[in-house]
RNA sequence: GGGCGCGUAGUCUAGUGGUUAUGACGUCACCCUGACACGGUGAAGGCCGCCAGUUCGAAUCUGGCCGCGCCCA
């Protein structure tokens, strides 16, 4: 290493000065402006600031998305100084004068224990093993009273020095008491003193106190109530307990034990070494269920977790310290579900938000994929409920003709019975049978994440209702010429022995023998013409030889007759254009009953004969023309044998290996076999055009939007839709065949006799209906539709459909086309395509591979909020995404943090707290961070809505994960700490006070649709103002307003406290240790600013004390530094720290000197002057100059001698 | 074969013309800190798939190539 610098000073003060507000270039004329408009170069000028953080992260300031500041938390300051020198062990209020007494104040520099924490105080110690009475007397500048090493003396004298007596015992009597058990919860939680005292919030419904009231909760009832010596609280592990034995977990590390955490046996275990001497433990902490909290083993659970070693009550039944989902989420379902708050009025006043929700197939089982577009919709209908709409969530569920009979079928074929020799009463019995226990179960597997559906709407689409609907339609849609009954090439499925539609066809690529068959000239001349074939079994189908007429190599050939092979029959070769030149040799036998392309052709040839049918419903080889050998014979043997016997004539010239596509049924997965066959159809081109115009005009719109390319695709290659089914289970096709005159009626009821013969025997068309012939009514069938129902009135059109993409064709066009068709208005205004989710491995989930799991397990194993939010963060739902054990835990531990917001606000909110109405109105004075958390909130809410807007679920949750987690609970929180406990004087706790409630009210109702059973639960524990959140209104982003000057300001202190940070990371300083620090502002302002927040620096960077350099003043050697636009940092560096600090500041140097180099050569490029936004060269000059002032103060730091010539 | 989409730290992901590229998971180090170890602090980790082009300037726009996925045939 060239560099030895005897002593390091990172980074190298910055030529720019803070930018304020008037650098900002935000006026009163941007004030919604995000953070990527004008301000952004000021913001990026703080960010730049050179606090040496390779490799990641900026600055935080007014950045919604990318707060790159870590936490702020102290870790000492004034906490450690707390439990400092004079620790007292106050035993407790009343036996502790001393204490509680405000009266009688400390020496100066005597620190007394919060008295909030001195029960808590006094067990620390027994547990540490000491007896109370030999830590009576410490002294300032003893050590902290713990065993952790001297260092503390450091930061104590630098607190004490710095603070003076300021931080001593807040004497003021209104402040939040000393004695804990006066603090009551604003919750309405008083277990044990309810009968004492007044209802503290008088204003919420006593109706839903036994809701808010958690009495049943085991882990809430107060330890003090089992007996003295408590037992283990078993929080229940979910894992272990509540899953059977013999089921692995769904999605990895479901049930991670704490005791597997190789770092918690680092720490338990004595044995190796590394920390934690074995402590004596009370009974009640030795682990009885699998979950040892090692916090709580070291005494440091809730409170209320304790046993009341003194006898006090503590009034103050707490949250516990995790969010249990099981007992939560059932509580709030049944609240929701008896107050009614999911059904839509039967009149709604002025629009409404309808949402339908895509009836599941009632013999299936929900996936995943259906927890996921539940979860968006419950999203968007718990969002507008909140904002006042009318809304109403539709359920239902659909009958699903071919795949429940499938199922039944199958469960039937188990006790050996076939389904086809039943009679259709028993069959419909069988399936009326399963379908009862199907529904209970997707019911249940709808209510368990706890959708906002409104049950009492419930429909099915076998109702009369949907009986009715679905039999007019037809009936009006066959008088008007657009259904009809025609022999037509269908997909057959044999195995289930019926028409499906295109769509429920799958295609697989196959390999297969492309076998070259000559068919010999019929008048007996040498050769003849060679036909490629993968199906040789169907050559007794074969009407013709096709060739292209182009096609020079066959041009002779056309005209000529060949003899069919292996039978008798002669036939023409033709010429036809549907004929590919490039497949085989070019030749294509014609088989018109049995593949589409063959029966186009023989369309357009008259003069070919109309053959039998060699297949039959089985798919075996049938008919005249069949030759006896071969009969009944199903596809796979008549291939085999006719290949053979090919062979055996020698009329095989050679056989490829190729791959093709074939279809396959979905329900059944036979392959299909292109059949012949008399089907009823719907000319749907018709009813295209203006669902296309629609789409086109952005009367209905796709999200994402992206998906209309393939939605136009499709529509404009409509295909007639085959609707007849031979199954037995679905609608029946309501058309009437005369038995004597044979003609056809459809109609609403069975005509008593034909209309044209008067004859009264008539049969009915034994087929039924495609499912989706039903289902494309659902949007108005489920409201009533035909009748005139008040539910139609109100609730149609609908406002939203949510489904996956791969209906987009069966279903979405097919209602669009229906609503039009028949209602004349659009069934919805917009369209959301959720994404597939895919497993930890990256495999999309299906049930097929068996890595979909029942969204009850997951549900019941992780809570419902956690899935639901797991399903939006981080993972888009508009895209396909992963799902598993990580994403779920990410989403747990959010809600934890939320959940420990809430509990942390509620230790510091007095009684007498009431509900936020609106922002607090803060003092003149008030301090930076509640203009800050303010503004924060204000921007977030306003970003969350246009999220929500644009269906960006993803964004949303983003936005509010990092709003709470990263600016409330990380920095606000704790910068607020000092002030919420008095230690600033009331007013500022109260302003503390007011803001946190605010800014955590208003936020829960923001997170609500996503998370609705944690937030109702913390709602209620919170000042609060209505029966339940999900009827409390949603919050305007107006009721704040941002604030940019206070984040920029703001985000000078978090870069601050950034920078001292990390030089003391840098140094190795220890994190409890606080070293004292100097600062050398860049200038006046940004003078102002770190003055004024000096004692937040302070606390949240823990440095003992903060003194300001003037910008002449040589820095004094030994000293490690941090520069940042607005400021230098140094603290001191320990000799052995100097080596490596050199290395990092060469690093940093080479690092700022190559982005220097890059810099001037854009500002040494004519082009970049000359056509570059003056705005932005003056950027990359003051860029340019910075760079180069840090560099000389790298260079001139690194020259300074090191800390063994002086040491501070 | 046609169409659409996607390639950004080990993994997932944000980012639609000027950023020292966002966050999370995982990794490493320190830390049980009076809300949270499901936690805190700090760190390491990226030729933004490759090649051209457009542009003063490209992760971002265009084209080609490579790889992957989906849909249609």
């Amino acid at each position: 290493m060239v560099l030895r610098p005897r002593s390091g000073v990172h980074g190298v003060r910055p030529l720019l000065p803070v930018p304020l507000r008037p650098a900002l270039g935000v006026g009163a004329d941007a004030p919604r402006s995000g953070p990527d408009d004008d301000r952004r170069p000021a913001l990026r000028a703080v960010r730049r600031c050179g606090v040496p953080r390779r490799g990641r992260g900026t600055a935080p300031l007014a950045r919604p998305g990318a707060p790159p500041l870590g936490p702020l938390h102290p870790r000492g300051g004034r906490q450690r100084s707390r439990r400092g020198p004079e620790a007292v062990p106050v035993v407790g209020e009343r036996r502790h004068p001393r204490q509680g007494s405000s009266n009688r104040l400390p020496d100066p520099g005597v620190r007394l224990p919060h008295p909030i924490a001195a029960p808590r105080r006094r067990r620390d110690r027994v547990l540490d093993g000491r007896q109370p009475d030999q830590r009576q007397h410490v002294q300032p500048g003893d050590r902290g009273g713990d065993d952790r090493g001297a260092s503390r003396n450091l930061l104590w004298t630098g607190v004490l020095r710095h603070r003076g007596d300021g931080l001593l015992v807040r004497s003021d009597p209104s402040a939040p008491g000393p004695d804990r058990a006066d603090r009551q919860g604003p919750d309405g939680r008083h277990h044990l003193h309810d009968r004492e005292r007044p209802r503290p919030w008088p204003h919420v419904d006593p109706l839903l106190r036994p809701l808010a009231v958690p009495r049943v909760h085991p882990r809430r009832v107060p330890r003090r109530r089992r007996g003295v010596v408590p037992r283990a609280r078993a929080p229940v592990p979910r894992s272990a307990a509540a899953r059977p034995p013999d089921r692995e977990p769904l999605l990895g590390r479901l049930d991670r034990d704490p005791r597997g955490d190789p770092r918690r046996h680092r720490r338990r275990d004595p044995a190796r070494g590394l920390r934690a001497p074995p402590r004596r433990l009370p009974p009640r902490h030795v682990p009885e269920h699998g979950r040892p909290r090692l916090a709580r083993a070291r005494g440091r659970g809730p409170v209320r977790d304790r046993p009341n070693w003194e006898g006090v009550a503590l009034s103050r039944p707490e949250l516990p310290s995790r969010f249990d989902p099981g007992a939560v989420e059932a509580r709030w379902q049944k609240a929701w579900d008896d107050g009614g708050y999911f059904h839509a009025p039967e009149r709604p006043s002025g629009p409404a938000f309808t949402l339908i929700l895509p009836p599941p197939n009632v013999t299936g089982v929900l996936t995943i994929g259906h927890l996921l577009g539940g979860t968006a919709m419950d999203i968007l209908v718990r969002w507008h409920r909140m904002r006042g709409e009318p809304t109403l969530w539709l359920p239902g569920i659909d009958h699903a003709g071919l795949s429940t009979q499938v199922q039944v079928r199958r469960r039937l074929a188990k006790q050996g019975i076939r389904l086809e020799a039943l009679p259709r009463e028993e069959i419909l019995a069988h399936i009326e049978r399963w379908r009862e226990e199907h529904e209970a179960r997707i019911r249940a597997q709808l209510k368990a994440p706890g959708f906002s559906i409104d049950w009492a709407r419930w429909r099915y689409t076998m109702d009369p209702a949907s009986v009715r609907a679905t039999k007019q339609v037809f009936v009006r849609l066959y008088e008007e010429g657009l259904i009809y009954r025609g022999e037509r090439i269908v997909n057959w499925d044999p195995v289930l022995r019926t028409a499906v539609s295109d769509l429920e066809v799958v295609h697989r690529e196959e390999d297969a023998e492309l076998i070259y068959v000559r068919y010999e000239w019929a008048d007996g001349k040498p050769g003849g013409i060679v036909v490629a074939t993968v199906r040789p079994e169907t050559i007794f189908g074969d009407v013709a030889v096709a060739v292209h007429p182009d096609d020079e190599r066959h041009r002779d050939a056309v005209g000529r007759s060949v003899r069919v092979p292996l039978t008798d029959r002669t036939v023409p070769v033709i010429a036809d254009v549907g004929v590919d030149p490039a497949f085989g040799n070019g030749a294509l036998k014609v088989t018109p009953r049995h593949d589409l392309l063959d029966y186009e052709i023989s369309r357009r040839h008259p003069e070919l004969p109309v053959p039998p049918t060699i297949l039959d419903a089985d798919a075996r080889l049938t008919g005249d023309w069949v030759p006896e050998l071969y009969r009944g014979m199903d596809r796979k043997k008549g291939r085999e044998a006719s290949a053979n016997a090919l062979r055996e004539a020698g009329l095989v010239e050679r056989v490829e290996r190729t791959r093709h596509s074939v279809g396959h049924s979905e329900r059944s997965d036979a392959v299909i076999e292109p059949l012949l066959s008399t089907q009823w159809f719907v000319r749907t081109p018709a009813l295209a055009p203006p669902v296309v115009a629609a789409v086109r005009s952005g009367e209905i719109r796709i999200h994402p939007a992206r998906w209309e390319l393939t939605f136009f695709r499709w529509m404009e290659g409509l295909q007639d839709w085959c609707i007849s089914r031979q199954v037995t289970w679905g609608h029946l096709i309501p058309v009437y065949y005369c038995d004597a005159c044979h003609a056809e009626t459809a109609a609403m009821e069975r005509p008593a006799h034909c209309p044209k013969c008067r004859s009264v025997r008539l049969t009915a068309d034994p087929d039924v209906l495609d499912t989706w012939f039903t289902s494309w009514l659902w949007p108005f069938a489920s409201l009533g539709w035909p009748e005139e129902t008040a539910d139609l009135r109100g609730y149609y059109p609908t406002s939203v459909l949510v489904t996956g993409r791969d209906i987009m064709f069966f279903w979405v066009a097919r209602m669009m086309m229906a609503g039009y068709h028949f209602l004349g208005a659009r069934p919805f205004s917009d369209v959301y395509f959720t994404g597939m989710l895919r497993d930890e491995r990256g495999q999309k989930m299906s049930k097929h591979l068996g890595n979909s799991p029942d969204p009850l397990d997951v549900v019941r194993e992780r809570g419902a909020d956690a899935v639901r939010f797991a399903l939006v963060f981080p993972n888009p739902v508009d895209q396909d995404g992963p799902f598993g054990g990580p994403t779920l835990d990410g989403a747990r531990n959010f809600l934890t943090k939320l959940w420990n917001v809430v509990r942390f606000t509620l230790g510091h909110l007095p009684e007498e707290m009431e509900s936020p109405r609106r922002v607090p109105a803060l003092p003149p004075g008030a301090a930076l961070e509640h203009r800050w958390i303010l503004s924060r909130w204000a921007r977030t809410a306003r970003e969350l809505d246009e999220a929500l807007a644009a269906f960006e679920f993803t964004k949303a949750a983003t936005l509010l994960y990092q709003f709470v987690w990263h600016d409330l609970a990380d920095r606000y929180v704790e910068v607020a700490k000092e002030a919420l406990q008095g230690q600033r004087g009331e007013t500022e706790a109260r302003t503390a006070r007011e803001v946190l409630l605010f800014v955590l009210e208003r936020t829960l109702r923001q997170l609500h649709p996503m998370v609705p059973h944690v937030t109702e639960e913390l709602w209620h524990a919170l000042p609060h103002e209505g029966e339940v959140l999900t009827i409390a209104p949603w919050p305007r982003p107006s009721e704040a307003s941002e604030d940019a000057e206070a984040e920029l300001t703001m985000g000078i202190v978090l870069e601050s406290i950034r920078a001292l940070r990390n030089l003391k990371a840098e140094q190795k300083l220890p994190g409890t240790e606080a070293p004292s620090a100097w600062v050398r502002p860049s200038g006046a302002e940004s003078r102002a600013v770190l003055e004024a927040q000096r004692p937040t620096i302070l606390r949240i960077a823990r440095v003992a004390n903060l003194t300001f350099l003037a910008p002449e003043t040589a820095v004094p050697p030994a000293l490690a530094a941090s520069v940042t636009p607005f400021a230098e940092f140094f603290v001191p560096q320990p000799a052995e720290a100097a080596a490596a600090e050199a290395e990092a500041l060469v690093r940093e140097r080479e690092k700022l000197a190559g982005l220097l180099e890059k810099t001037r050569a854009r500002l040494a490029d004519a082009g970049f002057l000359a056509r570059a936004p003056a705005e932005v060269v003056r950027e990359t000059e003051a860029k340019a100059r910075e760079l180069a002032e840090r560099i000389g103060r790298l260079d001139e730091h690194l020259r300074r001698p090191g800390p063994s010539e002086a040491m501070i």
